[in-house]
DNA sequence: CTTGAAAAGAACTGCCT
DNA sequence: AGGCAGTTCTTTTCAAG
């Protein structure tokens, strides 16, 4: 673990809302100069602070308007059945996000589908037929609000 | 909606895995010429394929090692009180994503914390206190794994 | 679609305060 | 740590096949 000061924070601050703009953009932002920016930057991605950078795609765009967040809790699991599901679920195109989690449920999925025709299908020929699926709740996705989060 | 071909596809994929390659590097992968694959990217970000870029900061090097699904029903629910909640639950720093879905809860949201000491003061302050908020559910993460998704 | 090339900008390096 | 100046690389745009 790294500590940062507020300047870090203020590049991670401005970073999240836009990862396009450049070295140079983001110190003018915060009144640095644009190597010493570079060199923070560098070295929150040395540091690991920074993971890497992604593209976020339109699923809507794309043709897939449902979105399903399923809790799936495992009839039968030693370890051997959480690998097994885990392979299993992360197989699945229509899967995006496989979380193993603790409390009511052991997995949450996180499904795109065409729509909700599209989704029943996937729901029962994917993931019902998963090794060890025990009980399955499901969530729709109606809107969706991403915050920076504490840096 | 837009129609996209193979080489698309192959484009998107490529850039769901690395967000950093550049467009000599992607068309290199795909054989495909810098200015051609230029093109299609700018063509994807056009069409609102490609909505964006985003850091993917590791919570872990930040010190925010817990990372917890809340699932929450609301006790009441108009219009208002939906605006109420959604707004007082983006304020909450530690919150990084509010989902509004359907089905057994009103709400999803993703919370992160320094540890469990912290969570439950982030749970007791600002989750219980949340306007129209009923029955609260949680799923702590162990471990989460992002496939590109179908495209 | 391709190749080639030019202009602009961003990334990176070394040196100095 | 930060700034300045310079080099190198990539991006972006164009022309021509």
């Amino acid at each position: 673990m790294i500590d940062l000061d507020d300047t870090d924070r203020a590049i991670l601050r401005a970073m999240a809302q836009d990862a396009t703009q450049s070295a140079g953009a983001l110190g003018r932002r915060i009144g640095l100069s644009q190597p010493a920016t570079w060199r923070r930057i560098k070295r929150l991605e040395d540091a690991g602070v920074i993971a890497g950078r992604r593209v976020v795609m339109d699923r809507e765009a794309l043709g897939f308007g449902v979105t399903v967040f399923l809790g799936i809790k495992l009839a039968t699991k030693g370890r051997v059945s959480l690998e097994d599901f885990e392979r299993a679920a992360t197989a699945i195109p229509e899967v995006q996000i496989v979380q193993h989690v603790l409390g009511l449920f052991d997995y949450r999925l996180r499904v795109v589908a065409r729509d909700i025709a599209d989704f029943e299908r996937v729901l029962r020929r994917r993931i019902m037929t998963l090794p060890g699926v025990g009980q399955v709740e499901a969530n729709v996705l109606l809107t969706e609000e991403r915050r920076p989060g504490p840096i």
